[in-house]
DNA sequence: AAAACTAACTATAACGTTGTAGTGAAATAA
DNA sequence: TTATTTCACTACAACGTTATAGTTAGTTTT
């Protein structure tokens, strides 16, 4: 009903000009005290508060950060999203989120409305699809535009830009020596295919770990995962494939699971062969999720720390934003920690 | 590195005025043929791409809807916003989210922001402190200020704006009716203090089906938990209360949570006492999340089809936004429905 | 051949701000 | 007393766009 106050309006009221309000409001010297105050009286009565999207078209920046996540309902991206609010708000931005679903034309799509739009920056999360495709000229495109992008999590060698990740290999390393260090030595590893860069590294440190500690690889032991969405038909077919290797190799004593899902149907196989975890099979899964926290026996897992992901990458991005002069591109690296539960001991 | 390309520099570039340009660009009549082919393919060429800001401002709608919910890591919520996500985007719409963290005061202030910022309508779930308090000044401020507001699932009836909720109570009706069907006659009830309207309207809904299958409501069975942030803490406290009436009340035969966390507790603290769940005991939860889908046993949920009311808020909101004469408030109820698992049968 | 019309443009104002450059009167300096 | 400075303000341009109201030159009408 009652519509925003301009200085427009203030101006005409007062009988001042409009400049003259403008400054006013600013607590210029320029402008004498009584004007002061009776436009300051005058505003503070009719809470006047600057069109910030005259602002944005006057200094050409909105305030506003773009987000585009492969999903929602993933707790770490929930999590990351929390971070970026959190930080972004602390320093007056304004978050804009949008999801990919996991589709390389919905990611393009998105970040050109994005673009088009009113942000200033983005932070982003690439799509399976995308990192399958290994087409990133949506990004490099953006980044030509002079809006500076960072990248987290799901990130690509082949992109110029800032990057917030985890070191998943280090982090792989830590789940699978863990299970280790309790005296395990056959150890499942239910993983993603190569192309999803976390499950490739994630193996990497899989593999790595295994060689440390002078255990052979089998090959036999890593299930590779062709997962685009979790449906529940995808899900029946992972628990079948671990159900499977558990069937074919009798002495597993350990199950290293490279997200909270894979690591959940691994604990149902386990416990429908009346397998005792962790007694006889410890597992182990990655990303601290709601999953873990609530199933029976509770999951251990490699917690990513999704909220300071989220913090850095917004900090990455506010310094870029208010850096004209091109510092060089970094890489944020945010330390795992292990999240000890009832599966692992 | 390259600008982006603007009227201004396309009319000097070509030698037209602004205006010819941007006729032109709309394909006007009032322009020739020859100007029109020129410019359009001279702006094709930089992919030239109005400026929305500029235009927010000429139009003064910014196309941008504001979604402020308590959290963002339950389930439920992510839904919601996949939902509104989803119908914004159809309609040329994008989404600022802004987390209240349950906090009143984060609420008021988030809400201010984007207010402030470039927001046509918002969507909101008031925090659990707000409900507490029942101050809604910031809501009505903001109808006052003539930005559409729609309410969904945490509302109240002070509030006069569109609402979209589901029936709580026939929710709990089906899902406490669910438990009776199966020959159960002594249902524990999982819920919250009364002041969270959700949490009133489940008990009220289980209270109906025990009284319209003539079962005695016994006020022992129902717990009532004052749970501000799921804290390991609090948890663990509601794991004691459940533990304690089921000590107590030996003929306990199905429990009903008002939510998932509830519904997850409940099922780890029947397991801990070794009681055989569906057969000695069933449990249902309310809201469809993860925990429910991934737990063991999985947890028969009431669905609150959160997508839908995402979608259903934000086609509400958009259709206030469109029509600028004022109809009458709605409120929309979304349909629940039972996702049958194996903690119940 | 003057009047009326049309085609193809351009100028202007406006959305709400802010910073720079002006302006007129009063106060001070020379 | 005249020149200069200070004070307290106002005008203007600009950010990028669009709608309305001009403005030409050329064409048609009678």
């Amino acid at each position: 009903m009652k519509k925003r106050i301009t200085l427009k309006k203030i101006a005409k009221e007062l009988n001042y000009s409009i400049s003259t309000v403008s400054k006013a409001l600013k607590n210029s010297p320029e402008i004498g005290i009584d004007a002061k105050t009776k436009i300051q009286a005058y505003a503070k009565l009719y809470n006047y508060k600057p069109n910030n999207v005259a602002l944005s078209l006057k200094n050409r920046k909105t305030k506003t950060i773009g987000v585009v996540i492969p999903e929602m309902v993933h707790y770490f991206f929930a999590k990351v999203i929390i971070g970026i609010e959190k930080f972004a708000k602390k320093k007056g931005y304004n978050v804009i989120i949008s999801l990919s679903n996991e589709s390389f034309e919905n990611e393009v799509i998105n970040i050109e409305t994005l673009v088009d739009g009113q942000i200033d920056g983005l932070i982003i999360s690439l799509s399976k699809e995308t990192l399958l495709k290994q087409d990133f000229y949506h990004i490099h495109e953006t980044i030509d535009l002079d809006i500076p992008i960072i990248l987290f999590d799901r990130v690509s060698s082949n992109v110029y830009c800032d990057k917030v990740i985890i070191d998943d290999v280090e982090g792989a390393k830590k789940a699978t020596n863990n299970l280790i260090k309790n005296g395990r030595k056959s150890i499942l590893l239910v993983t993603t295919e190569d192309y999803v860069s976390v499950g490739n590294l994630r193996t990497t440190g899989y593999i790595q770990a295994l060689k440390e500690n002078n255990i052979e690889l089998d090959t036999d032991l890593i299930i590779k995962v062709e997962d685009k969405k979790s449906t529940e038909e995808e899900l029946h077919n992972i628990e079948e494939r671990i159900n499977e290797v558990l069937k074919l190799k009798r002495n597993i004593d350990g199950i290293f699971a490279v997200n909270e899902i894979y690591a959940a149907s691994a604990l149902k196989v386990l416990k429908k062969n009346n397998i005792k975890i962790p007694e006889e099979v410890g597992v182990i899964g990655f990303t601290d999720g709601v999953i873990s926290r609530f199933s029976d026996p509770s999951i251990t897992t490699v917690d990513q720390h999704g909220e300071k992901i989220g913090k850095q990458a917004c900090k990455l991005l506010i310094e870029r934003l208010n850096n004209t002069n091109n510092i060089p591109y970094q890489t944020k690296i945010i330390e795992t920690s292990i999240t000890s539960r009832e599966s692992s001991k």
